[in-house]
DNA sequence: TGCGTCCCTTCACCCGCTCGAAACAAACCC
DNA sequence: GGGTTTGTTTCGAGCGGGTGAAGGGACGCA
């Protein structure tokens, strides 16, 4: 999803329609003008007129912030994450998909197992032994599949080291 | 609480000291020097020289943001704070949920009990060692428990060091 | 001031269960 | 034939929740 660009004070009206619609903004008050009151985190305000890499940076921590970057599936088994790709086997495509889906949330093993084997599970540890060999494959993505004891897992980016 | 304000890129070794305390701060980026890449949601940056006006509004955003943050419990049994989460037990969902209803305030003894045992405490300590768990395991998020003698338990962001 | 009593904290241990990971083998595909 | 994909077994680490017990601080009371 993109960031709109807004003028300020003129496009007040179509802010507020956008923070309807929970879509990232960036303001670019006009010189003179009274900076906006930001409380939404999928808002932000550069004072015109601005560096162009101020303006930049602005925008990917907003598309950062608002969670649009989440990996995803194309129809040859490739997953895409920040510009690059590792290919996946048929297994591992179905098990990514439902954690795609819920990039940053948790993905029931029932779900995981239903997507991946709908026959039912081919040995007890099946999916245990699969997600080992996905969390291999999607490390040089710096993704990670976090486990949630006795909920799931959860597929996010790797936190930056602090 | 208050905000710090840093020169950006100077300061860089300070600013990764605050982000350990969670401490609201506001980089003032040299003129010229390429703005910083802040993921943190208590943290936001300016370029200099910049007008007045502004720099105050992004500081009272600041401190609107960290005063009105407020841990969370997702339907996954993950709390979340801050951007981060941590995984929480059956029980200690049960323990953590009136204790963030109240987040700041006294959540008393006798209610954390029927909420996480509405049958009557297993034995006379369980919610003792319970809150214990709950503690190491909540302070990776800069969250504590506080106890208030012979009333209950208060749930809070740690203080930043000064 | 000394003492006992709550109340709270923490530790160590137990049991049952979940999950991770390696190792091996079969099947499959260029 | 060599690499890849998938299934299977097995072992062990670690978690979740319960229990007992030791210890310490706060408070009331004599």
């Amino acid at each position: 999803m993109d960031v709109v660009l807004l003028r300020w004070p003129e496009e007040s009206t179509r802010r507020t329609e956008l923070s309807q619609g929970a879509r990232p903004r960036l303001l670019l008050v006009e010189p003179g003008e009274p900076p906006p009151d930001c409380s939404d985190p999928l808002e932000d305000w550069i004072r015109l007129p601005a560096d162009d890499r101020d303006v930049r940076a602005r925008l990917s921590a907003l598309v950062a912030r608002s969670g649009t970057e989440r990996p995803h599936l194309d129809e040859d088994g490739l997953l895409w994450f920040r510009g690059s790709w590792v290919s996946l086997s048929p297994v591992e495509q179905a098990l990514a998909d439902p954690l795609i889906e819920r990039f940053g949330a948790v993905a029931g093993r029932e779900t995981l197992r239903r997507r991946a084997w709908p026959e039912g599970l081919p040995s007890r540890n099946a999916l245990d032994v699969h997600m080992v060999r996905l969390r291999r494959r999607i490390a040089v993505l710096a993704l990670e599949v976090r486990t949630v004891r006795s909920r799931g897992y959860l597929l996010q980016a790797v936190e930056p080291a602090r």
